[in-house]
DNA sequence: GTCTATAGTCAGATAGAC
DNA sequence: GTCTATCTGACTATAGAC
């Protein structure tokens, strides 16, 4: 039976899941290899060793944190996907209202930087979930529109990573434009990227 | 006198230059935490502690091949601009191509993963140039082409960063999109950024 | 300028008590 | 499930010969 005391947020359950949280936190700020399984450890209230019954290695611990953290975005990206079935437009601004709602994913450093240090089947592993939880349902919503006629035919999957690397540059791009919120700066793109994009009727 | 036997392109002159050649390729691949100075060693064909008669740290050859790649990018950039004075189409179209024609710089990677490791002073100073050397030329042809009623009055920061960060997920795109060349896709997307921008006449 | 040798650290992981 | 203690290996950097 978990004591709880002064658990930070939430439920936060015990055991595994609290390794898990505080885990997604330190590799999403500063990488895979750059965490050491200490710090994971301080940050939950156990020992170093103690993580080794919970997880085999670093390396399992990444990924399992990974995967629960793509899964998230999935619902989370279905859900606003869902609320707004009309127009192209909406849908993007509710998707990037989600992810700003989220911690930054940093996906690009974790494909250069963390994911060559794992096994080629991890990695495999984490593309794939990449793919399917955040990459495919963008590309969907792209596509969609292109068959009700409301934007003009370029390649779906150009679109999805266009829309998400503007998405992951933000962290980056407010802090050369001071003083202008990020909800600000994405809408503004938005703009230019859907009159990009429409049909002039 | 440096006896350059098989010099694996151009002059490659000796010792200092030798070095930074071979670490920009390696922090570059994979990054600043993950390239030790055994393999940067290993790759010039002197041993580990003769890197230390040329770099006092690995953090100081780590800014050195950062500051060079960057003033190299300024020029490179700053060359394909005079050349295309007239619209901002062919310019972005240079600069893209510029971009293709070295190895990408991975530079949210770098900002995320690899600044926060050195002195406060060091990422300071690699923030100032990469700013001088690739931000602020980019927004310069935005702004001019604002200035020539070319296009619609978006924050010229925003655009460069856009811009930027579109040329920078390249790599990443192109393993999503197979087949097509990754001149194709930016030229694909130039073309979107521009439609989305211009002002109707 | 480059070498050998090594000091000094710190990481991930295991063994076994409780 | 969590602990203490420890092994093993890898890395940056220095000392000093040549």
């Amino acid at each position: 039976m978990p004591d709880d005391r002064n658990s930070p947020k939430q439920v936060s359950s015990g055991g595994r899941e609290r390794i898990l949280e505080q885990a997604e936190e330190l590799f999403r700020s500063r990488g895979y290899n750059t965490v050491t399984m200490r710090e994971i450890a301080d940050a939950v209230g156990i020992r170093q060793a103690s993580l080794y019954y919970h997880f085999p290695s670093k390396e399992q611990l990444f990924v399992s944190v990974n995967e629960r953290m793509f899964e998230r975005h999935r619902l989370g990206i279905e859900q606003v996907i869902g609320k707004n079935e009309e127009n192209l437009r909406s849908q993007l601004h509710a998707i990037a209202r989600w992810f700003l709602s989220q911690p930054p994913i940093h996906f690009l450093s974790m494909v250069h930087t963390d994911m060559p240090l794992l096994d080629a089947e991890n990695t495999a592993r984490l593309t794939a979930c990449s793919s399917n939880c955040i990459f495919e349902p963008i590309c969907q919503i792209f596509t969609q529109a292109q068959q009700r006629g409301e934007i003009r035919q370029v390649r779906p999957q150009l679109l999805a990573g266009f829309f998400l690397s503007v998405i992951e540059s933000l962290p980056l791009a407010s802090t050369f434009v001071d003083d202008v919120p990020k909800e600000a700066i994405v809408n503004e793109m938005i703009l230019v990227l859907w009159e990009g994009l429409r049909i002039e009727s």
